[in-house]
DNA sequence: ATGGTAGCAAAGCTA
């Protein structure tokens, strides 16, 4: 697996990963044992599903948004060591408009308030994962994607995204990257499959790291691995990581 | 405006 030759190379503490799509037991755990990790699941068949794996003990896990009947695996959160960690995959929402997009605002609505209520304890604190929005136009190919009311990059996405960032959330890649970088430095975390995407650079950044102010004291550097997304078989995401003091 | 590709799972849905 792609994955576990990434993790052998860059060993990291912690790992956030979305779209498992599969049920716990399906879950291919020895892989990633054999690399020293420990595993948290929230996993689901063929759609969503997601985990966290830790070199330290994964306590207090919480599978699911708290206070959010959700009948979709997209959220799972654990302490491990000092750290807290989420690893979220918010809803597509498929169409401005539809249901599916409804359920997507919903889902940013009740993240926020867990968001919220969370930082008033004061901890190392991070939520991390596919968050399904381009909060600015530095985050898209071109100022054209951002017109009209297209998915990842409506108003109303990236209103409920930075509602977030007002809470006081830091989002690590951007302070690595400040918002004048200019376009074609690879700045993006998804290229669609289709319309030879990837070829021509057109992706857009909504994988996100967000860090609560005792994590962004912490914060050294981060980056998207972004040449990972040329290799064969390829996920149409690339790994979006950050380093903590 | 449409359709382009990919994964899962076995046709169509999701992204």
């Amino acid at each position: 697996m792609m994955v576990v030759e990434w993790l052998r190379e860059h060993s990291p503490d912690i790992v956030l990963l979305q779209e498992i799509k599969c049920e716990n037991a399906a879950f291919p755990s020895e892989f990633f044992e054999d690399l020293g990790y420990n595993i948290a699941l929230h996993g689901q068949k063929t759609y969503h599903g997601v985990a966290i794996l830790a070199k330290l003990p994964i306590e207090d896990v919480i599978r699911g948004l708290p206070d959010f009947e959700d009948p979709q695996s997209r959220y799972i959160e654990a302490l491990v060591g000092a750290v807290r960690v989420a690893s979220i995959y918010v809803p597509n929402g498929q169409e401005v408009g539809s249901d599916k997009f409804y359920y997507k605002l919903n889902f940013y609505n009740r993240l926020k308030a867990h968001i919220k209520q969370s930082l008033e304890a004061k901890e190392i604190s991070v939520w991390g994962g596919d968050y399904n929005v381009a909060p600015f136009l530095a985050d898209g190919p071109n100022e054209e994607a951002f017109k009209g009311e297209r998915i990842l990059t409506s108003q109303k996405e990236r209103e409920a995204f930075r509602e977030l960032l007002w809470l006081g959330l830091t989002d690590a890649v951007r302070v690595q990257y400040p918002e004048d970088t200019p376009h074609g430095q690879h700045l993006f975390s998804w290229w669609d499959y289709r319309a030879n995407s990837w070829a021509q650079n057109k992706g857009f950044r909504i994988d996100h790291l967000l860090l609560s102010p005792p994590a962004a004291d912490r914060f050294e550097a981060a980056g998207i691995e972004s040449q990972v997304r040329a290799l064969d078989k390829a996920s149409d995401h690339a790994p979006v990581w950050v380093k903590l003091r």
